[in-house]
DNA sequence: TTACATTACTAACGCGCGTTAGTAACGCGT
DNA sequence: ACGCGTTACTAACGCGCGTTAGTAATGTAA
């Protein structure tokens, strides 16, 4: 490395004033009488050297980190194909360099959480956390809650008591089936995104029955399937639905990879998408558009929820306590050809 | 938060030693001696009091941070749409985590490129770092080679004497021309995965040269459009090509992603694939089973490239100087529907 | 002239740890 | 008794910064 550590010192030298007035003058410390001049000089001072301030004796002294922490919670199949992810960051990463912070990253499995968490906090490395995926059982997030520690969950464990983002699950399951039921369809089957462990997946399956009751139809369990976040989980679970006989000619299919598997298992058999079985998945994931057919799902505000989860974060770093500790965000249906609706989505572009 | 702040001298009190020896014991500092007695009881107060060092106080004092830095350089439209991010988050992450230290993630715009890098390193935020995504015109790279910062890049810079690893990219696309070759096709369009600033691009447009030269063919610059890392770029240059009836009948399309664009245009022509334009892509995105007709692509090992860059950054952390510079790794092709080849892969799953 | 506020700074402490130099106790040979 | 090496520690400095308490200089009212 070069030679030429900066040091606040030497910027102070260079302006013939003190260490401290440095100190006071880089960060515009509010209350203290420092002269123009001075200060002008301090700052080209710094300029001039290239100064960077020691990013850990500032953490050290100012008891803060400037970062954030993004906990997955996932194991590693499941984020390999998280294909929300690159959203996340993209919004999460520009909210906090916008207030100067860094992000720093982990994935947890959902075993050795606790010890993780701690370790991250103890240590003091991040000034506060995100949390994306979170589960009941985590005990984890119990030390959070008692040391008060700035948290915001990605997606919600209802009575918690945590602050969290997340979009209704249920109404968008909800909407998705329905727009199944005004197409005509009576028996409609259901393919979760994931275990019920997790929240969003009892969510959206809870959106599905109630969208049937609504409708007064009945609601056939034999119907239900659960997915495990991949598209093979999918596969498998429409074969043994299929494979069941159980009559059925729509699907709600609770994420759009795990509706790729089913597509594929019903093409399969020579079934032709949506006359003999209509679907609608649930994401919409970029590629939606170009599977066969395209993809009726739901639209998820995935930059949206991490700008919020950031605002809500960097508000609690500022010693507010916003008001509001559960944001939901709206989804909306986005008709394509899978579910045999007469006015699917216009071609995916347009010529400029 | 809590009251109970606890530091190497609430351990050394409670061991009833010095601090001095409870930090050569936690660190097992070699070369000193300690009685097995001592040692226990620190490793026990310790353990007791949940003590966990101070990052910020341990990064000041020992100059190492145990952070790792990854710097993805793209635009967000690309980000969004990254998807060997995840994989590669994965592989980096792991490897990290195995020697203790943690990933710090951060996205750079091709603009401000020099001033990011060099507040993260001057502040020692980070011990190395590992660049995806390296362009030709990124002047902060200087920067870290003249101080001799530990730099992996993910991606390469030919003659920039960084350490690197990437795939050979021109070999790959060799590999799928070739094949499209082999099937009968004489003239054969290229769509690249990115503009010319991109090395990967260059490379990839390089080997379509060179497999179509090989074979006697004749190479037509008029066949060649370049993408821009999204399907809608694929579907306008596509577009583009269709238009001006040159008369091919394959396309090789250097980006899954982009292909997907690609088939959206030619379906919208009416013309089938792979019967009246044969396809191959590449990268073989986890999606691209799933498309219609099931995508012909070259198969990137995106977790092995992470785990490679990081083995290699922690090696010249730990101040080795790895022989080989450039570590390449090995494509394979993945034969599908869209290329019109007798032998596709089997379907999707098998039944367990 | 004195008393007191205001302005514009600075000396010095402490954040929690790694690390160097040094010390005390003990054994061993002469 | 003395010197000397080994073992098992510890005192104290420094990493680079934020921050508090304090000071000197200047102005302002009584």
């Amino acid at each position: 490395m070069a030679t030429n550590r900066v040091t606040s010192q030497d910027v102070a030298d260079r302006a013939g004033v003190s260490r401290t007035t440095v100190s006071l003058v880089l960060n515009n410390v509010p209350g203290v009488q420092i002269s123009e001049a001075t200060r002008l000089r301090v700052l080209q001072a710094a300029r001039e050297l290239n100064y960077v301030p020691d990013a850990a004796a500032q953490a050290l002294a100012s008891r803060q980190s400037q970062i954030i922490g993004l906990i997955l919670i996932r194991t590693p199949d499941q984020i390999a194909s998280d294909v929300f992810l690159t959203q996340t960051l993209d919004g999460l990463i520009k909210s906090v360099h916008s207030v100067g912070m860094r992000l720093l990253i982990d994935i947890i499995e959902p075993e050795n959480q606790e010890t993780t968490y701690l370790q991250m906090i103890r240590a003091k490395r991040i000034d506060g956390i995100i949390i994306s995926g979170p589960r009941f059982d985590d005990g984890a997030l119990n030390v959070l809650r008692e040391n008060n520690f700035p948290t915001v969950l990605l997606g919600q464990l209802p009575g918690s008591g945590f602050y969290s983002v997340d979009v209704d699950n249920c109404a968008a399951a909800y909407t998705a089936v329905t727009h199944l039921i005004g197409l005509g369809h009576k028996r409609i089957a259901c393919i979760t995104n994931a275990p019920p462990i997790y929240t969003a997946a009892v969510d959206r399956l809870n959106g599905y029955r109630q969208a049937i009751e609504t409708a007064g139809l009945s609601h056939d369990p034999a119907l239900v399937r659960f997915g495990e976040f991949d598209s093979e989980s999918g596969y498998h679970q429409m074969n043994s639905l299929l494979n069941n006989g159980l009559g059925f000619s729509a699907a709600f299919v609770a994420s759009d990879l795990v509706a790729y598997g089913a597509i594929a298992a019903i093409r399969e058999r020579g079934f032709r998408i949506p006359e003999d079985i209509a679907l609608v998945g649930m994401d919409d994931l970029p590629v939606s558009r170009f599977v066969n057919p395209p993809l009726t799902t739901i639209r998820l505000p995935a930059i949206e929820l991490a700008l919020q989860a950031a605002e809500i974060l960097l508000r609690l770093l500022q010693g507010e306590q916003p008001e509001q500790r559960q944001v939901i965000l709206d989804t909306s249906l986005v008709v394509r050809g899978s579910c045999g609706a007469k006015q699917p989505e216009p071609a995916p572009f347009q010529e400029r």
